[in-house]
DNA sequence: TATTGTTATACTCTATAACTATA
DNA sequence: TATAGTTATAGAGTATAACAATA
């Protein structure tokens, strides 16, 4: 296989490329799946809390690397619009934990479903080898850099 | 080496927080480089350009994946700035290409002077040559989908 | 004292559409 | 008619700091 470029600038660039390539495509199917008007830091903010059931806010802002006091309010928001509900941990007063609604599942499931299509194609030139490889690389770089 | 999970969902929710690493850890050393108040995207547009020397806008605004309008009032900002320069293209009066000043040359070298060390700590934990295939595999996802 | 989460604020980024000028 | 780039505008995302409540 021919070997990228490792230059640190261009890789950085090349992350953000991909990462718009996936906004520009969901961007005009927005009508179709996000029917609650949750935008793109709403819809993985939806994601993430689905992903683990039960959790409180701390974590959720840590695994979307954004600040607490805008997934603060955003939460504030999806709970008026019955996307999730919060409840106080029983064993810490200071913790909200999060759960969401039938609604909000089944906002998630339809932003999932549009991802899927379009992370695939993307995806689409790559071996079954080679997405795992990319996959893998980019779960050791994040997991690394957690410690 | 083990597999990473190629779901797609889990994929883009990967590719955003590897982003957000870069971003968070730029952030705050901002002071130190960022002497022109350019910001995150601003920074992303002059490297563009210092990539490739005398460029049209819409070939950055490709190369970005952010809409013209936006990539329009950062150029008139930075020109205002004196960080680059444009002139109307001898074979198409519609077309400006853009070119850094020294200023702007200078700013592109803070950049990537923080960058690189960034970078090259969040990928620390590889080797060269799962670098390089993370590289190649990236350049390879950007360039099919450009067809 | 430290941590969880909220509020306030100022700023940057984004999408859309309507526009001017050149081709 | 089509393309390069501009302007206007409304909304979403971001960082910072100061704050209240609980630990």
């Amino acid at each position: 296989m021919k070997k990228g470029s490792t230059e640190p600038t261009l890789l950085a660039l090349n992350i953000d490329r991909l990462m718009r390539r996936i906004h520009a495509e969901l961007q005009p199917r927005a009508a179709d799946f996000d029917h609650h008007q949750v935008g793109p830091l709403g819809g993985m903010l939806l994601l993430t809390i689905g992903e683990r059931g039960s959790v409180d806010i701390q974590s959720v802002v840590a695994a979307l690397g954004r600040d607490k006091s805008q997934i603060s309010r955003l939460i504030q928001r999806f709970e008026r619009k019955g996307l999730l509900t919060r409840e106080t941990s029983p064993t810490d007063g200071r913790v909200s934990l999060l759960s969401l609604t039938k609604s909000g599942r089944d906002q998630v499931e339809s932003i999932k479903d549009v991802l899927t299509v379009i992370v695939d194609g993307l995806f689409n030139g790559l071996s079954r080898d080679e997405k795992a490889m990319f996959a893998a690389i980019l779960e050791r770089v994040l997991m690394e850099d957690e410690r």
